[in-house]
DNA sequence: AAAAAAT
């Protein structure tokens, strides 16, 4: 590294507080004079405007490199020298503290390397390969965010952390480019990073971002799209010409049970648990046992875990801290808050059918699409759109029961503009970034605050502004204080008397998450006029609500649940934090 | 409650 170099790399634009440090600077001047013309031209660099401020050579900030580091050790070390080096090496630690706090960066853990500032850095630092940059800037991003800034240089430095974000923050690109470099080279072990989502439809966002920023690159990304497909392409006989792998995890381990296995993660050296908590979900449904089968089944030793999401739980955070090696957390902001950049309105529309009224009213008074609307069940995503269909607006309907052909429809009109109202579940409420939603509107009331933080998060993303509307009835009181303290947090008016309601007690809210209050049909027919039971009901019946009809009918028989699980699971439960303590040798999150 | 594998 040349001298001009070291300038650049020192002094690149640092918004360097020459009030608070320029004595210092020109001491170092002095003092340095004789110790190298790199370090002197270093310390040249803070001195030289004269304007109070460092001229900005095209990045953001002062960049301590392992090189430079390197440098000062070998250099010749006689007192006075390597105390003004000690000097020099503070003001820079003073310089990432502040970096930190500008940004809103937390950290916490040992030996937690600096931020990085550009994109450009990850070339110099990191070698990240010039193709990704160059695709970088075609996508139009041009500078890392605080999470990127933080969480790149951690795993590029092979550190396993847990990342907490706000929504549309840039999380998915914080863990891309990593393993892009982290792999170096396409290779022929199999797999060697893998990326697990909750739903589809985030899985194959984030394959989607992958090939787009390892483009030209010969990365070989795969999402299993098909299981039955993927057991040959993957499968002992293959060529394993695969680098990195997105997923569900249910996918994963159905391939994994097959007899022999069709797919093998011994050569995986990253796992990334993209919204993580959501992953961590307990029992029977919940996903983590599922999780654990994956973890246990990336069995090599050099696998390293990343955990992201925007919201994070106590018992995540502690699993982490017992099993992860040297973790580091980062947190940008407050922890589970909802972002300042969406303008969010509690609305009380008094009962149920005030809700079609009111739905029915924003609808009339004009709105700019698209617009996303929540609702607790697939049952009254159906029932809501049928309700809908009618009303001379471009809207549609998706969830978990639908085929994933529809699914794949439906994301891909909404993301063309063509849905203006598009109904969903929880489906859709993580991760998932629709370019320029203006408004997010739920319908049923969130069954937690968590819950409500991801699903406004689909709107006002990467620094846009968002809107969004909470109906609220009297069913819905209990949970109305903690939703009401998030909009606050953020900045949003709420009456005083929704902060003034009393606490409810943890174990109802957990109830409630479980179990969300029961509520009337949706419906603008007449009681009287309707068939009993089964069947699209009502006077407004269509083929498209015959077919929605029918498949229903189909899979009730599929779904009904038994009840005697529930013992079971709280015996699972037990085990597993019991597990969690003992052992703090691997990943398992279960026997 | 929702999500998550196929066939």
């Amino acid at each position: 590294m040349d001298a001009f170099e070291l300038f650049r790399k020192l002094g690149a634009g640092a918004k360097f507080d020459l009030k608070r440090f320029g004595q210092d600077a020109v001491r170092f001047k002095v003092q340095l004079k004789h110790v190298a013309d790199d370090c002197l031209f270093a310390v040249l660099c803070l001195t030289e405007a004269g304007d109070g401020k460092l001229k900005d050579t095209g990045g953001n900030c002062i960049s301590w490199t392992s090189s430079l580091e390197g440098k000062i050790q070998n250099l010749p070390s006689e007192g006075k020298e390597k105390n003004s080096l000690k000097r020099l090496k503070h003001l820079h630690q003073e310089k990432v503290n502040r970096i930190r706090s500008q940004h809103r960066i937390n950290v916490h853990g040992c030996d937690v390397p600096d931020p990085v500032c550009t994109f450009e850095e990850l070339q110099s630092e990191y070698h990240l390969n010039p193709r990704v940059l160059q695709n970088l800037r075609d996508a139009g991003l041009n500078s890392p965010t605080p999470i990127q800034m933080q969480a790149i240089p951690l795993m590029m430095h092979s550190r396993e952390l847990l990342a907490c974000a706000p929504t549309g923050s840039g999380k998915t690109l914080a863990f891309c480019l990593p393993l892009l470099t982290h792999l170096q080279q396409p290779a022929n072990r199999g797999f060697r990073a893998v990326v697990i989502s909750p739903t589809r439809e985030l899985a194959s966002q984030t394959y989607r971002e992958l090939l787009r920023l390892s483009e030209g690159v010969g990365f070989r990304v795969h999402i299993i799209d098909k299981a039955s497909l993927a057991a040959k392409k993957y499968g002992p006989q293959s060529n394993k010409k695969y680098d990195i792998l997105v997923s569900t995890p249910n996918r994963l381990i159905f391939l994994l049970k097959q007899d022999p296995p069709a797919l093998n993660l011994s050569s995986v050296e990253w796992l990334v648990v993209d919204e993580s908590d959501k992953l961590f979900e307990d029992g029977k449904t919940g996903f983590r046992e599922q999780l654990a089968t994956v973890f246990l089944a990336c069995s090599g030793s050099k696998v390293r875990r990343a955990f992201f999401s925007a919201t994070c739980t106590p018992d995540v955070e502690q699993w982490c801290r017992l099993n992860l090696d040297n973790l580091v957390s980062v947190n940008i902001g407050h922890r589970n808050t909802a972002v300042d950049t969406v303008e969010q309105e509690l609305l009380f529309v008094g009962t149920e059918n005030g809700k079609l009224v009111a739905m029915r009213d924003i609808i009339k008074k004009g709105f700019l699409p698209p617009m996303l609307v929540f609702v607790q069940s697939i049952e009254r995503a159906r029932e809501l759109f049928h309700e809908l269909v009618y009303e001379g607006i471009n809207v549609d309907v998706i969830h978990a029961d639908r085929t994933q052909q529809q699914r794949d429809n439906v994301v891909n009109s909404f993301r063309a503009g063509k849905i203006w109202v598009l109904i969903c579940t929880a489906l859709l409420a993580r991760g998932i970034d629709f370019k320029g939603v203006n408004l997010v509107l739920n319908y049923d009331f969130p069954t937690s605050a968590v819950e409500y933080i991801h699903r406004i998060g689909r709107t006002g993303r990467a620094g846009h502004q968002g809107k969004a509307i909470t109906f609220f009835t009297e069913n819905d009181k209990p949970l109305l204080r903690s939703i009401a303290n998030v909009i606050k947090q953020a900045g949003c008016p709420v009456p005083d008397y929704m902060i003034g309601i009393k606490k409810i007690h943890s174990k109802v809210k957990r109830r409630l998450e479980k179990k969300p209050p029961k509520r009337s049909t949706i419906c603008t027919t007449p009681r009287f006029l309707m068939k009993k039971k089964g069947k699209a009901q009502g006077r407004k019946q269509t083929a498209r609500d015959e077919q929605q009809g029918a498949k229903k009918t189909k899979e009730q028989g599929l779904k009904k649940k038994n009840k005697t699980k529930k013992d079971e699971g709280t015996e699972k439960h037990k085990v597993t934090s019991q597990k969690m303590g003992s052992n703090s040798s691997g990943a398992e999150l279960k026997k």
